[in-house]
DNA sequence: ACCTGAACACCGTTCAAGT
DNA sequence: ACCTGAACACCGTTCAAGT
């Protein structure tokens, strides 16, 4: 059910998931999700719900991979990017969507908890000194909304009527570049 | 008519923009508009396009003003941020849509005036050595997109839960901090 | 416990007229 | 040239039942 909505938003957007065509796509009526759902946006949360718990699973991935902290920290990046670029819906409903941001409960932990995940790499760079020793919760966020507005505009083609704007990966890696030298060596 | 959909747009965002509203707050039937713009989207678009212009301009009088070349880019900065914080779903529209960011014709047209006031204030502050010289529409790239993600997270509600995130205005500091080093003095 | 079908209020859009 | 009113298809939501 949350996965037929899921479905429904990668091929039409917000305005495809009505309840009937999510009840369609699950075989049953179009107002079986009301038992299960308390209105369309607990459907929706729900959606967004899982997409931000498999991005944290992700980066939990990389964090205990074996790659450096700069080569984790890039990675990640990477993959909140590639998101963005297969799934611009779902990222939209994840990271832009007022009224799922207001949600508290479930929904709020879960985005918190891949937040936290994201801090953890920045963390660790500064640790290793690949980013430079600001604060903390400064830089993270700082390097979150920087990824986050070029996925955005990136997203909603908004970056290639400029002239000669490059893309997202270009960018996040011009990005690092910039920060980096800022580091102590 | 333009102006009573602005006017709904900031009092109750995206879903108060219904025809009827529009036609009752501008005193005409609900479907007067559509003698005016082509639907819905055209509506909205006007909004929006009136919006760039208004941008456009508040950047073209900085430019013009006394200040220093990175003065005149922070001004502009926080101008933007501003209205994002002033007029949320305004904001939204116009930088975040995606229906509105894939019309042709004037929509586009100011869009992209917009960016180029945007554009000529990087422009100058790297002629000044007050950002560093690296290319040019990349760096106007990622100042936006870090600006746009500031915005964008934190007007949808995104930058408070997290442990201690800053605000919009401390971080386009940050930002500026952090990009102006590696200019050469 | 889970689902269905009818019904309601609301919306974007169209169309045939009205001045 | 500009506007109105009725009508249509669609949607979220509610409710009374069904198994």
């Amino acid at each position: 059910l949350t996965q037929a909505a899921s479905r429904l938003l990668d091929l039409g957007g917000d305005a495809a998931v009505t309840l009937r065509a999510v009840g369609q796509a699950a075989g049953v009526s179009h107002n079986a999700p009301y038992k299960h759902f308390e209105n369309r946006l607990a459907l929706l949360a729900s959606v967004a719900m899982a997409d931000a718990e498999e991005l944290a699973g992700a980066v939990r991935r990389i964090r205990a991979s074996d790659m450096s902290p700069r080569e984790r920290l890039m990675e990640t990046l990477m993959t909140v990017a590639r998101f963005g670029r297969e799934h611009p819906s779902r990222y939209r409903l994840l990271f832009e969507d007022p009224a799922i941001a207001a949600l508290e409960g479930p929904m709020k932990q879960a985005a918190m908890a891949t937040f936290a995940e994201f801090a953890e790499v920045v963390r660790d760079c500064q640790t290793a000194n690949a980013l430079p020793a600001m604060p903390h919760a400064a830089l993270t966020g700082l390097i979150f909304a920087s990824l986050h507005g070029l996925i955005s505009l990136s997203g909603s083609g908004r970056m290639q009527p400029g002239k000669g704007l490059i893309g997202v990966n270009p960018s996040i890696e011009l990005l690092l570049d910039v920060l980096a030298p800022a580091a102590p060596r």
